[in-house]
DNA sequence: GTCGCTGCGACACGAACTGTCGCATGCCGG
DNA sequence: CCGGCATGCGACAGTTCGTGTCGCAGCGAC
């Protein structure tokens, strides 16, 4: 009973975006596989059907026509999305928008268009919701790098199907060179994207920015699967000169009480206790693991903060406030 | 030609998730406006249908009976979701769980399940892509404040329909109360939300973090619409003591050559220009605001790095770090 | 109880969905 | 240049199945 509609559902959600399309035949096959065997004919008919209800395009520059989702298309879910739902993705879209490269946020474009859409026909149109929320980041917006999107989805690909990669990489100081990569993981920092993958037949493991691979074939050759290798452990090992160290150390630390207070709201662990020290200040306890993250995160408190505990980190915030103050000591140098 | 599978698409997109549920009828009404009339009847056939092939329960506790989408079904997105746009997802969360609260980011669950969900069926079952992609934060993770998913989505839409909210809300020190708000915007800092909204008949605005309300009702009064009001003046004004200072001022900085090297791939502004110093550091300028953040951030590289310009910047460094490392010459406080 | 609403089985009509066939078109190889 | 092959599409006919209507039953409310 009502075969055709769920096929007609299951047709959409097989048909691709744009820049790429799939022909009749592929269509058949595949939905036949998915238990929604039918003929060729019906399968034009249908797509001549839904192209009048969805913006579905079909190019027929060359045989057999290629299907495709136009490329402004917004997505729809199923079930439809509610407005909080919305909201919360637009709030996710601004947040991204610092943290990952353009052309990957772009990926999650027709999402954001439904949400957008969504929000619209909530509230009523005049009060736009972007005048409505904001986003008060504790950084400076940095400019992730732009990221070619087609070499992106390739890398992408490789790695999640165990293909090796051909590449061309150029580094950050020397000659492009090309790669023949077994990928092994993918990590992000700083809305900066690295490919970790071996070379060849080599054991070792290296990093590439996304941005700076300026060709990427995706092949058919498994990638070779490094046996030991665990990216949780190859980071602590400093693959990213990250060094972190598993082990929680107890931070014993005094705020300034106008910032220390975010840390009730937002605390640092779940085992946190504050306590009002004598001298006006919050003395905040917690477990924490001690890393890079943890001295970078400090260390943007400035004087507002001192450490007390452990006894290895507060020399290290010791050392370094002293260096900075010795920096600014010194005659300021000529600006170039 | 076709109507049917058209006004299931549409059905399905109008039925919610499952703590909320439609009846026949109403679904009938809201089909209807849509262009696809029909007897109601049909439509109790065709939720038949799909139930067969979508996760929809029907609650027949009470008539009218009440459809809704499983709690736990994933989304399903019209065009589907490629695995470049999925692994964009999966990366996505795991920051916006940094980021948001649990409540907020369980939204877009849904849309999570879906990604991982063709990841699986893209990459071969064993190699998840759990074990292949991580993500570096700068700051160690603080944990978001909880907020109670009903009151939220009540705030959300008392904003985005302009409504009035009847709210009680327990400041961090201090008693109870009761507030009549006009919700006038929405505020993200440090993983904490805040309506922005002014109280009864009153005229100056108020923040209210969301994890702090207590009891939320939406009422039908229209909000207050506070005639000049602008969000980003307010924060600007010291809202959030954010001052924010829009004129960009010319920043020159030196950076040690290890962390200013970042800078080079994620620029600070599309005019920065980035140089050799003679001593071995990189002198970088750009044009950014004179903000907060931008001091938070500077701050964090502590003695890597030294702010040649602006003088003032300059010198509110020099000072931060004198005082800095007086706190450390003292003899360590007696932690609680 | 009785009225009203709602869900649902049954039924009959007709719309529209489907496979088949045949022709036209375009591409490729000989 | 020509014939074979693949693909798109109009036409047609059979029949499935989608639809409105009707009637009955269960459930609450008054």
């Amino acid at each position: 009973m009502s075969r055709t509609a769920i096929r007609m559902i299951e047709m959409l959600r097989l048909i691709p975006r744009e820049p790429r399309r799939i022909s009749v035949g592929a269509l058949g096959e595949r939905l036949a596989t998915l238990g929604h065997p039918t003929s060729a004919r019906t399968i034009q008919r249908d797509l001549n059907t839904l192209s009048a209800h969805f913006p579905l395009v079909c190019d027929d520059r060359d045989h057999p026509y290629g299907w495709s989702w136009s490329r402004h298309a917004q997505a729809r879910s199923l079930p439809g999305m509610d407005t909080p739902t919305a909201l919360t993705f637009c709030m996710a879209e601004t947040y991204l928008r610092d943290m990952l490269p353009a052309s990957v946020v772009e990926l999650m474009q027709p999402h954001f268009r439904q949400a957008r859409e969504t929000l619209e026909a909530a509230g009523n149109g005049l009060l736009a919701w972007e005048d409505k929320v904001r986003i008060l980041p504790r950084h400076p917006p940095l400019l992730p790098p732009e990221v070619d999107p087609e070499r992106m989805a390739r890398v992408y690909e490789g790695l999640l199907r165990g293909r090796r990669l051909e590449v061309r990489y150029r580094p950050r100081s020397g000659e492009e060179r090309a790669y023949y990569l077994s990928p092994q993981g993918l990590a992000l920092r700083d809305a900066v994207i690295y490919l970790v993958a071996s070379h060849r037949d080599y054991d070792d493991v290296v990093m590439f920015a996304l941005h700076r691979f300026t060709a990427v074939t995706l092949t058919d050759e498994p990638a070779r699967h490094l046996a030991g290798f665990d990216l949780d452990a190859w980071i602590a090992r400093g693959g990213f000169d990250a060094h972190e160290n598993d082990a929680p150390v107890g931070l014993v630390a005094r705020f300034d009480a106008d910032v220390g207070r975010h840390l009730l709201e937002t605390p640092l662990s779940e085992r946190q206790t504050v306590r009002e020290a004598g001298d006006g200040r919050l003395e905040v306890t917690a477990p924490v693991k001690d890393t890079h993250q943890l001295r970078w995160w400090l260390r943007a408190f400035g004087p507002q903060v001192e450490v007390l505990e452990p006894a290895h980190l507060r020399r290290e915030m010791a050392e370094a406030a002293e260096r900075e103050a010795r920096l600014y000591r010194r005659p300021r140098p000529e600006a170039g």
